[in-house]
DNA sequence: GTCTATAAGTGGATAGAC
DNA sequence: GTCTATCCACTTATAGAC
């Protein structure tokens, strides 16, 4: 199991035993939470013993903090950031955007290194307040803000009618963290990871079809 | 801390044992989660030993089955069921009964004697199934056919504009669903409990007159 | 129904040989 | 860096006196 060509997470070029335990550790979190998962567990797996592991991390909690740490880092860097909102809205139009939007937030989930601990994060965010700080600020309230000043821009480019960006916002984002919810907690099986893309992707679209008609110019002429 | 006078959770009239054991159970795992709570802290609240506990309850999952038993009792008690839907209708008009159902459904939470279960509920709905499909049928598929049909209703009536009652349910409840899990997890600190209705009111209300501002029959006459 | 005593196991973590 | 050996705190749970 632990012979596959797999590309490791932490870095490409080599698969020392540091990766492999974070590998391990992953896939146990990920399953069982982490108050369920042990230290022998994680040697099991890896083919070693407890003991080795206190040579590459001080602590079991080390090893949750440097998993969340790695998810913080790789989440960053993907962000959309400083994106030509004005020529992109003139070129997709208003509903474009949003579906591009939208579908850059699903992708940005549903990457084969990182899908895992979205399900740890969604485990752990009851318990470790780093990864429940890191969901509020990061996950909803930037996003909101962001949402909220690009249909302000829209509205002012005549886009879209009249409203309270804030409200739109919250309307158009907690949805999407509600999908976020429903696929890695309620409706979370072994086999989820499978159907992500097709049913989160169909009820976005749903959702911002329902959303820009409310909001679309073209309704009030 | 265990003499006052408290009213029972699952009988009024005798503060017995076993409902001590409860009561401490379910302050703890509320806190600390059920793997990280141990049967010697509840015997060190209710002042016994950990022995004694297990003349209530055959083991430490029983304790946890027991509470989650009672919370979806108490639930289906408080079941909406068969509102004279049409009569209300006329009487409050399509917003207004939104609004009820809405209120309707944060008082079901906002109940002294479950609210620290409903915390219990969003920490082990990722570890215990039975919760988890519990949630998913009756906290989230049921409703959302319930609300379907209400709109269905709505708009046979001539109330609202057509539109898919399926999307429209579902852009209405999830909003819902997700201010639960922003209030019990996401946002969820210790003084958490106090400011319950005045936030959620507040964002439900904003939500209801975005929904209700879309389909409103009036707008496009 | 509560107590003492204890079983029987698991957990995280360390010391020191190699 | 990995191994063996071990520590010890803590866990759920049971037996049997009172």
């Amino acid at each position: 199991m632990q012979n596959e060509p797999v590309t490791t997470l932490f870095q490409q070029e080599e698969l020392n035993t540091k990766e492999r335990i974070l590998d391990a550790a992953i896939d146990l979190i990920s399953r069982k939470g982490f108050d369920a998962m042990s230290i022998r567990e994680i040697a099991r797996e890896v083919g070693i013993r407890e003991s080795s592991i206190y040579n590459h991390f001080k602590s079991k909690d080390e090893i949750l903090d440097t998993i969340i740490d790695y998810f913080i880092m790789e989440l960053s860097r993907s962000d959309l950031g400083e994106m030509p909102m004005d020529a992109l809205l003139a070129q997709y139009g208003p509903e474009g955007f949003m579906n591009m939007g939208g579908r850059a937030y699903l992708e940005s989930i549903n990457r084969p290194r990182v899908i895992k601990i979205w399900r740890i994060i969604s485990i752990e965010i009851y318990r470790n307040d780093k990864v429940r700080k890191f969901f509020k600020t990061t996950m909803v309230e930037t996003p909101v803000k962001v949402w909220e000043q690009t249909f302000r821009r829209m509205m002012d480019l005549g886009y879209i009618v009249e409203c309270d960006t804030r409200v739109l916002a919250q309307e158009f984002f907690y949805y999407l963290v509600y999908l976020l919810f429903d696929y890695f907690v309620i409706s979370f099986n072994d086999t989820t990871y499978c159907t992500f893309t097709e049913k989160m992707s169909d009820d976005m679209s749903g959702h911002i079809k329902f959303i820009f008609d409310k909001i679309s110019v073209k309704k009030v002429q």
